[in-house]
DNA sequence: CTTAACGTGCTACATTTGTAGCATCCTCGC
DNA sequence: GCGAGGATGCTACAAATGTAGCACGTTAAG
């Protein structure tokens, strides 16, 4: 069974625009991450490609162009690398606590309670 | 200015026995960290070297035979690592709260509210 | 129509990371 | 003194990452 994949440092750039809009095409992707990534339109759409290849979003022709989703939901990726953190950096079983995300810029007080519940759920899978 | 490289996640692996003992040959520390890497010694011996080179690790020889030792404290490095988990992953520019590092198995009470101490002073500086 | 602008598919290429092997050389025990 | 075992220095190589360009086809505007 294919892991979910994990986005790299890029791609974790590009998969924000995608969290913001539910459905963007490459160009209207490029446009929004492009004053922080500084890369040129080329190296956006390649990054793109591969997070398809891998699974991070799900493309689909509208109106003839290409666009893209993201295959995770925001609350469920950053579960999966809270997650990584966690058990990588810190070396803990533990779910990361609530308090962790809550200067997060890309969270709401709701969506931190889900992300909770989401990474309780992790942990418990892990144990059997 | 170099900056402080961060290890990756292998380089990681290798550093936590570096913080268990202030320093150790390059077959201490594969005896130490096999049992999680499964890697062969050359492996082991190969990511020594680059972490060398990157300054995560002084060498140095001893009775002939080359010891290394973390550059970083533990606590230096996990506040590194906690300050781009904080900036990449969750976009913000404030610190980790302590309680994110409660269950870390490699901290103890007093070395969590040191790099709680660190993580402040760091976002201090990024603000000038 | 013709062309400029844009979308798309490919290819490219340097670095970093993950992982390993070989050839020597030194040293300690016999 | 000699040989086995370990230490060292190199080299290797595939995959992942970061970043970009080119050629070609389509389309909307003049």
């Amino acid at each position: 069974m294919a892991q979910l994949a994990r986005p790299s440092g890029s791609e974790l750039k590009l998969l924000r625009a995608l969290w913001a809009a539910p459905r963007l095409s490459a160009r209207e992707i490029h446009d929004a991450t492009e004053a922080r990534t500084k890369w040129s339109y080329s190296a956006t759409r390649t990054t793109l490609d591969r997070m398809e290849e891998k699974g991070l979003v799900k493309a689909k022709a509208v109106h003839g162009i290409k666009t893209y989703a993201a295959a995770q939901s925001k609350v469920a990726m950053l579960a999966l690398l809270a997650q990584d953190f966690a058990r990588n950096v810190l070396d803990s079983d533990e779910p990361l606590p609530a308090a962790a995300f809550a200067h997060s810029k890309l969270l709401d007080s709701d969506e931190i309670e889900e992300l909770q519940a989401l990474l309780d759920s992790l942990s418990e899978e892990g144990e059997r």
